[in-house]
DNA sequence: ACTGTTAAAGTAAGCGGTTACTTTATTCTA
DNA sequence: TAGAATAAAGTAACCGCTTACTTTAACAGT
């Protein structure tokens, strides 16, 4: 066993024949003391290895500086992502992050809010479950009076801060160019309706449909989760039904991986058999043959709108807040799916109308 | 501002007229407490929602029930796929996890693990920087008694826990395969020496080479980071020279990320212009075309392995606990790269051979 | 010279729990 | 039935630090 060498302040208070609150203040750079002691003091605090006790700071100041986060997955380009952005905006503010990560699992994500509170963090980033329907908990956080946020994924409650995408125009983008490209047969790997991102990108793709008078086939608008399995098992569902369209919309990337294993695996060619464009962009897509065209969600930008937001609202708290609102458009990104390269001027020319009538710098790659 | 409901123990004893200690001891199930009042107090913290603050139990216990994490990057399948794991074992025996990236800077480095000891973790479990080269930092920890782990990206120090990969045999391994497909004129994208699995997986490159005959040219042999851009740059730097191996052995994933990269944007083609095979997996290698065929590293067994040293470790840290050393094993996992279909055979034949000699299960995956 | 300010430090109390020790009532033993 | 043992609760002190309030001395103004 080592000597644990644990100084504390009582320690360096003796050393220098002060007393505890002097070398408290000095220590933080309290105008009560001189600069000379203060100097004195901060010098010895590093000869002797001193490092603060948070829990014993943070218990009688009453707030821990510490942020908590709450996500569904980790190991996953969107939210790994965005998780690197929050540790980036915090480290810069002085803050720590506390990580939980529900594994799309409701009680799991009810636990961890709770074990966050208990840990007293001064504010909450949440991305809630796919599962998530009891909001009992939120109000509890609200009425603890700690400040909360809901990131991407939100659920229908009111007097909430919210950072989103934009997932109606986004979804309806995608869509709008399939039918460009010259698709009617469109089906949709869809989400749950039960949380926002799943109905929204459901909509969107109504939206496109409707506006451009294209009946939807109930048949390929499969409503299941966010994962590759999601987008392997409707895709096989489908083609041993005999029953495939032209061209899927899928409500996340990993849906869409899920259809490049299972196209893969049935020896079937993207996008000649199957044309398929997503809602999320990530590193490997352009890695993928065909590179896959998708709808970009500016992590960074929600990541740091986030953590914008939730300080002032932490800075705040006290004077009162009102809840926040924020949505965060998206860009259409075209690569190798979904795109028909006889029709380049065409679609080159649809999109400066696009981005001219919305304000919005809509991508193409070609 | 809502009325913040926060129950404390005194709210509780007040209620039924007991002390404080009464409360903690019964919520705790001590002993010196009847059942019965024991469930009454239970029952009436759950309707007052009483949560614990643990800054102050954790103060006056003296244990945070906390574990903090150090990775280098998180938005990257290998640690992604890590954390995710720890997560696991953490949430199973009711630990939390304070993760932090330091983002392959040695300063943030040591600035979080002091923030971790302020924090008063019960362990930590850390993969060092590609750059970190002061080591007295882990001193530090170790003096101060508290449990330290590292894992796969180790210092050279002893008497800690370390739980690495076979990085020397899986280097061999790699190697020897683009061997025994033909190649002789092998190139290595390798890390950085100063860092155990920059130079582990040199030597394992060498023995290869070695043990073949072959000798190595030094201008093949790249020493640069792990990232997408050292993948790219060494490529095109010897492109440029005029002076490409035909196959290269890389240091990680993202490194031969980066030669694809470089491949596509260069008009090249994998196997036939440039063969690649590397040390690490990620999902997104399955898809790649062509897939790329690797060392694959157990993610979940290196995370498992390491929170049941520590936790051990944690729970032995007063009557003394020798500092343990694992190695994992790894798989060659062959997919589409480095493998010649005409030697089928003899490879199968010549595995066999390997996994007779280090009873190990190395996998072909045709 | 006397009050009013200010600078620089100290004292006491408390943050919300826990631990070690004590008290009180009840039961057991011989 | 006295004395010991046990069960069930309570008291006091403390974890390491901060806040609110007080003290002391030096200095300024009139």
């Amino acid at each position: 066993m080592a000597s644990k060498h644990n100084t504390i302040m009582k320690d360096i208070a003796n050393k220098i024949g002060m007393s505890v609150v002097t070398v408290s203040k000095a220590l933080r750079g309290h105008p009560d003391i001189s600069h000379k002691t203060s100097q004195k003091i901060k010098t010895i605090a590093k000869e002797m290895g001193y490092l603060p006790n948070y829990l014993a700071r943070n218990l009688s100041a009453r707030n821990s500086n510490t942020i908590g986060v709450v996500v569904p997955k980790i190991a996953h380009y969107f939210f790994g992502s965005i998780i690197e952005h929050i540790y980036n905006k915090a480290f810069e503010n002085e803050y720590e992050i506390l990580l939980s990560v529900s594994r799309e699992n409701a009680k799991n994500e009810i636990k961890h809010l709770q074990t966050l509170m208990s840990m007293k963090v001064d504010g909450i980033i949440i991305s809630i479950t796919q599962e998530t329907s009891d909001f009992e908990i939120f109000e509890v956080v609200k009425q603890r009076g700690i400040p909360l946020l809901f990131m991407d994924r939100i659920p229908p409650i009111s007097d909430v801060n919210t950072v989103a995408f934009n997932d109606r125009i986004g979804a309806f983008n995608a869509v709008e160019q399939m039918i460009k490209v010259g698709y009617v047969r469109i089906g949709h790997f869809a989400g749950m309706e039960s949380i926002n991102i799943g109905l929204q990108r459901y909509l969107g793709f109504e939206d496109a449909m409707n506006k451009y008078n294209i009946p939807i086939n109930p048949d390929w608008v499969m409503k299941a989760g966010f994962g590759e399995d999601d987008g392997y098992n409707s895709f096989m569902k489908l083609y041993s039904d005999d029953n495939l369209p032209d061209a899927i919309f899928t409500v996340t990337y990993p849906v869409a991986i899920g259809i490049y294993k299972a196209v893969k695996e049935l020896g079937l060619k993207i996008p000649e058999d199957i044309d398929v464009i997503c809602f999320g962009d990530a590193n490997m897509q352009k890695f993928l043959s065909p590179q896959l065209s998708c709808i970009g969600q500016p992590t960074e930008q929600i990541a740091e709108l986030s953590m914008e937001i939730l300080l002032d609202n932490i800075r705040k708290k006290q004077n009162g807040f009102s809840p926040r609102n924020k949505i965060i458009e998206t860009d259409l990104i075209l690569r190798e799916t979904c795109i028909n390269y006889k029709n380049r001027d065409r679609i080159l020319n649809d999109v400066n109308d696009h981005n001219n009538k919305h304000n919005r710098i809509v991508k193409v790659q070609f």
